[in-house]
This record gives structure tokens, sequence and C-alpha cells, in this order.
RNA sequence: GAGGUUGUAGCUCAGUUGGUUAGAGCGUCUGAUUGUGGUUCAGAAGGUCGUGGGUUCGAGACCCAUCAUCCUCCCCA
């Protein structure tokens, strides 16, 4: 058979993993640095755990994974019924009791509602796996890919906002990428909402806003319009989107919007507290208020945020914000939460396209030593075991081959140096060492070699 | 879930209105070179033209189906 990868997912070879990496160490770095710490959870949960948490839109695309041992005699008939009421988009515990995992924030609530009596608060972790999602891949877009999060439980303190934010700006800075860190606050909207028939409209609403970017403000009035809000609803969200200026005048501007409605008020002041905290002077990319940002996860009630790359057609590359009853999900009741994700896959990609990868991640190998016989490889074996214990990487030709075959190997991986020891050298104690970017070449004694990289 | 794109050598792609034995570049391997690469030269290997039907004297090309791919919308990282 011929092989070939599932749709949506990718390997990664060596050239691609040191870029990757990269990425990775340089969030961990920075989420260690503000004291968040591990946590990693199985691929898969039990299917009723991710059900109903992402919306009717989320539970699509979920991996379901099929149960064993279906085709037991014994089972047949209740595994048929069970099938039967898949087919009519019931229950399916009969089938899937597990799923993959969709994100990293209902794995995280799911683990501390079951740990909340063990953890000390406030519960700082974060987590750098895979997902899965049985979404139809595009660009930027993958059916396996990994997120990294740094979530804080237990505590409603708006530091925390404040240092994400600044975890986004650090990164970001240090990726040598230029995004626009969005941030927008629930409360606002929920406000919103409240002038325009009620707080239940505010879903609505905050999805037809959240399509401004793409389909213009006409579009969005006729929207709105078609689920129901009259002339003057309309007339308030028009005013609320065309809010524009600095971030100071956006706020002075929501201040009157909102000045008679007590949770819009709270939600600006909270913006008001990251904005003034964030020291802004500090960062390329900027932190920006964005009203028309609603991010479509239900759970989120306080400060939510986004980050886009500039220059870049791309979706956004992060996304987080706060939750006030996560865990409630699973009966445990007053633990508030918030947190950010990094979406890595889409980073690379971003800096992939930017060019802005540092050519110095890409060191392998330093050293090649030529293979000129089988007695001479006995020799080297040990010089390069010296090397290897130094802290140099080196490795043996595997075979005694021609010395073209033997340089192109190098070149091919990018080792730098080779190292050439014949019988010529065995008996002075010396070794030929090259230099393959400038052509250098010189004898060394072996007991100097480790000084020479 | 809806719409579109593209499937020809390991990779990137040519292949005219249907016409004899399907090509190129790169890569791989061998040699020119018995201890010095990147250049050059000579040669070789490598293809059920995504798969299955159909139209035709004749299909890589046209038609249908199917699978895969990439992209757009929806939604998202």
């Amino acid at each position: 058979m011929k092989p070939t990868l599932p749709q949506g997912t990718r390997d990664f070879s060596a050239a691609i993993l040191r870029k990757r990496n990269f990425i990775f160490q340089t969030i961990r770095d920075t989420f260690e640095l503000y004291g968040f710490e591990p946590l990693e959870t199985p691929a898969m949960e039990h299917t009723e755990t991710l059900m109903g948490k992402y919306g009717d839109e989320g539970d699509k695309l979920i991996f379901k994974i099929l149960n064993n041992g279906l085709d037991n005699p014994a089972k047949h008939d209740s595994a048929k019924n069970d099938f039967e009421s898949v087919l009519n988009g019931k229950t399916m515990k009969g089938i899937t009791e597990r799923a993959l995992r969709y994100d990293l924030t209902i794995p995280f609530a799911r683990y501390v509602a079951m740990n909340h009596g063990q953890l000390s608060f406030p519960f700082k972790r974060y987590q750098m796996q895979p997902v899965w999602r049985a979404d139809r891949p595009q660009k930027g877009r993958y059916r396996e890919f990994y997120q990294c999060d740094a979530d804080i439980a237990g505590s409603t303190s708006l530091l925390h906002e404040t240092e994400l934010a600044l975890i986004y700006a650090t990164v970001f800075q240090q990726l040598n990428v230029s995004v626009e860190i969005r941030i927008n606050n629930r409360k606002i909207l929920n406000a919103l909402a409240n002038l325009c028939g009620g707080a239940d409209r505010m879903m609505m609403i905050t999805i037809a806003i959240d399509k401004l970017d793409k389909i213009g403000i006409d579009k969005v009035k006729e929207e709105l319009a078609t689920r129901g809000l009259n002339e003057d609803q309309i007339k308030t969200v028009e005013s609320f989107i065309s809010i524009s200026g600095t971030n100071e005048e956006k706020i002075t501007q929501l201040q009157s919007l909102f000045s008679e409605d007590a949770i819009g008020l709270e939600g600006i002041n909270e913006l008001k507290f990251i904005l003034d905290l964030f020291p802004h002077s500090t960062f390329h990319s900027p932190l920006i208020i964005d009203l028309s940002l609603a991010r479509g996860l239900n759970y989120y009630t306080g400060t939510i945020f986004e980050v886009k790359a500039i220059g870049v057609q791309m979706g956004s590359i992060g996304g987080g914000g706060r939750y006030d009853d996560l865990t409630g999900l699973f009966d445990v009741k007053g633990i508030a939460g918030v947190g950010i994700s990094f979406g890595v896959d889409r980073i690379y990609d971003v800096m992939e396209e930017l060019n802005v990868f540092p050519e110095s991640i890409q060191k392998g190998t330093t050293v090649l030593f030529f293979n000129t016989g089988a007695e001479e490889q006995k020799y080297i074996f040990s010089i390069a075991q010296n090397l290897r214990a130094a802290g140099i990487s080196a490795e043996i030709f595997h075979e005694s081959a021609k010395f073209d075959k033997q340089f192109k190997y190098a070149e091919k991986k990018n080792i730098p140096f080779v190292a050439i020891i014949g019988s010529k050298e065995i008996e002075n104690g010396t070794c030929m060492l090259k230099n393959l970017a400038n052509g250098e070449q010189k004898e060394v004694a072996v007991a100097e070699l480790k000084n020479n990289f």
C-alpha cells in the first residue's frame, strides 16, 4: 500500500522541528518566568467531559474514539442500538466513551475540578500539547495542532490579566513577530446587549459585530435587523462599534455610552486597570482595545484577548480570556479562571512567511569524523567519545567511503567541521580539522581537538 | 456542512485541436579522482500519467464516478 498521512496531519523533520522547538522554548521560558508550572493531561477525555462545552459547532468537530469490543457477539444488539441513536444525533456513550481533546482549557478545568482539594490557589499552570479538531484543513488550519496555554485558577485579580498580556508581548518580541494584542471585555458587550433588549441577546450581537472586519458595517446592521433588533437598538450598536481613537479616547466614549450600566462600567474599569499597568513603551507590539472582539467560546465572562500577526494573512495566533465559573461545568462552584493560548502552528507559519527564524537554531552536529578504514574507526571511536563528554556533538561516518561522499554528507547535514584521521595522523597523534564554511584546514593535536570549536 | 482548485519520476513542473516509444530541471546512484566537498563532464536507475468506469480505430488529454490535495465560506489556533 502507498503510505499517506491522515488529512490535516503532518510529519515534522529536523529543520522544521528545530524551528518549532525554538517557539516552544521561548513560550515555555516566558511561562516559567511568570511562575506557571507545567501540566500534561491525556490525549483522550471522556466524551461527555468535552461535549457541550464548545457550542454546537464545536461538538461536531470533536474527534470521537470508537469503543473497543463492539464486535463482541454478546454486545451485538446493544451496539446496534447505540449506532441507531448516534445516527439520530442522540447519546453515543455505548459507541464512543472517549474523545480526543479539543483544547487545553476544558481538560484544565476538569483537572482543577478533580483536584481542587489538593491544589493551593491561585493555581497557575501551563500546558503545551497537541489538540485535535475534525475541521476541514486549509491555510493555518490543521486537524492536529499544538496549543500552549497558561491559565490561573482561583483568583479574580486583574494582575493576572496584565501579566498574561505581558506574556504575549514578551514572547512575540522575542520571536521577532509584530503583533496586535487586542483586548476587550465581555461585561461591556453585556452592557451593550442590555441597551439592546436584554442580556440574552449578547451572544447574537457579539457574533454579528465580530464579523465587522470581514463583512462591513452595512452587512452587520442587516444581520442585526433580521435578528430582531429595532432601529434604535441598531443605532446603539452602530455608535458602539464606531467608537475609535486611542485606548484612552475609547474608554472616555465608553464611559459616557454606558454611564447608567453598573456592569458595563465595571468592564470599562477592568480594561482601564490593565491598560494603565501595562508597560506599553517596552514593546513593539501594541495592546489595544478592540470593541468588535467577541470570541465565540461562551464561557468567557470578563476580559478577552486575541492576537493577530501584522503583515501576514492569517487567523488569530493567540486568544484567551476570563471565565468566572469554569469549573462550574464540573459541579465545583466559585473557582474563577483566566488564561491565554498560543497557536504554535500558526505562529510557525507566520514566522516562516516573514522569514524571522534565527539562523543559529539550525545547528546540529558540530564535527564529523571521516571514516578512513576499520582500524582507524576504532581509534576514532574513543576520540569522538571524548568530544561528546565535553559537550561537543560528534558523528563518525558509518563506513569507509570516498571523501567525496563523506563531504557531501557533512554538507547536507550542515555540519560545520570535519575531522580526518588516517594512518599518518594516528602516528603523529594529530587530527586534520577542516572548517567547511571557509575551507581552512589545520593539523591539531588530538588532545587539543576539543578547544577548536 | 457549502463552494472551488489541483493530482504526470523522490521533488518542482512541461506535455499543442485526442495520434507512434510520456519529457525537462533538481535530487539519487556510478564513473572521470587509491586522502580533500561545493564546479564541470559522461552515464544509469526511477512512471499501472491518483483510482475505477465510459466515449473512440486510438485517451496523460474528453465524459462520469471516486479518492486525495490545497484554498474560500462557516467556525477557529
